[in-house]
DNA sequence: TCAATATAGGACTATATTAGTCCGATTAGT
DNA sequence: ACTAATCGGACTAATATAGTCCTATATTGA
């Protein structure tokens, strides 16, 4: 829950990049010297990105990938929904519709309610937010510990 | 992201079960056969609430689970940190401390951000909330948990 | 006290998801 | 034509999650 796929971060990671370049084109494998994520996923990244519209490519020569619209333009749930799909907190499965008690299937749908209106205050973030410094933010100390699965071990 | 593992599921109706039984405690056995979840796996989701204080045990014959406080005291995210820990959305690893491109590790920073915001959001909707029909969630507040700093600017 | 009934803790296996790499094809510029 | 790119997708490896099972311990009641 909460947690976005390292993917996802890398995504994010290079979209702030591009969006620092409005200008010109960047190849994959300047991006991912750029942002040290190993090139092969960067180009892996980047496909997703470009088939969503996200970026726009050039392909041959001199070619590359820029944003596809202003980075006020593309918002946090955008990149989650290319990344992660729009997927649900929960899905009831069919084994669950014959249950004879209602109550508890209705827990999956407040899940699901829950799960739209993160989704729509994502949606009010966009990329231009994200290139922001963090600390300009009010900033609450949170002591989180996270595994080490999560830590951003494959850049180089 | 924004979804929730099935164990976190399966304990969402664990204690939705539970707390339409205030009075009396209940058997492993009884909660699975009640929702339908595989009873290894129900005792597995039960030691974790009663470890975490959730839900309060008593060992031996006439022994099982109650709710370890009223269910308007269980918070969502109390459920969230209980089965799947208190996860951040990303971070950044020390090991990249050094990093030369500030903007991009700042990105991270932003993420922890709306992650916060989730969390507290979700701290507000209680176990009583899931226990009746979704439309009556109190979710729309959740909006007002993102910075304001945060939000779509006209900004670049 | 003994037997029956529970939970406690944790090891273990199986499965699913995610990450990462690589290959061949296509496209564009020089 | 040659070179430098992206495109699509297959494939493997790594990781996380789910689910099961075994042994120990506690409690109750006959």
């Amino acid at each position: 829950m909460l947690k976005i796929s390292r993917l996802t971060d890398y995504a994010t990671m290079i979209l702030v990049h591009l969006a620092t370049r409005p200008e010109r084109v960047s190849s994959a494998s300047d991006i991912a010297e750029s942002t040290h994520v190993a090139l092969p996923t960067t180009q892996k990244v980047l496909k997703l990105l470009a088939r969503s519209g996200l970026v726009v490519s050039a392909r041959g020569s001199e070619g590359g990938y820029a944003l596809g619209r202003s980075a006020n333009a593309i918002s946090a749930s955008d990149i989650l929904d290319v990344l992660e799909g729009p997927i649900a907190i929960t899905e009831c499965s069919a084994t669950h519709s014959h249950c004879e008690l209602e109550s508890l299937c209705q827990v999956g749908g407040a899940w699901q309610k829950i799960n739209k209106a993160i989704r729509a205050a994502l949606g009010d973030i966009t990329l231009a937010d994200l290139c922001r410094p963090a600390r300009e933010l009010p900033v609450q100390s949170l002591l989180q510990k996270v595994p080490r699965s999560m830590h951003r071990s494959e850049r180089s």
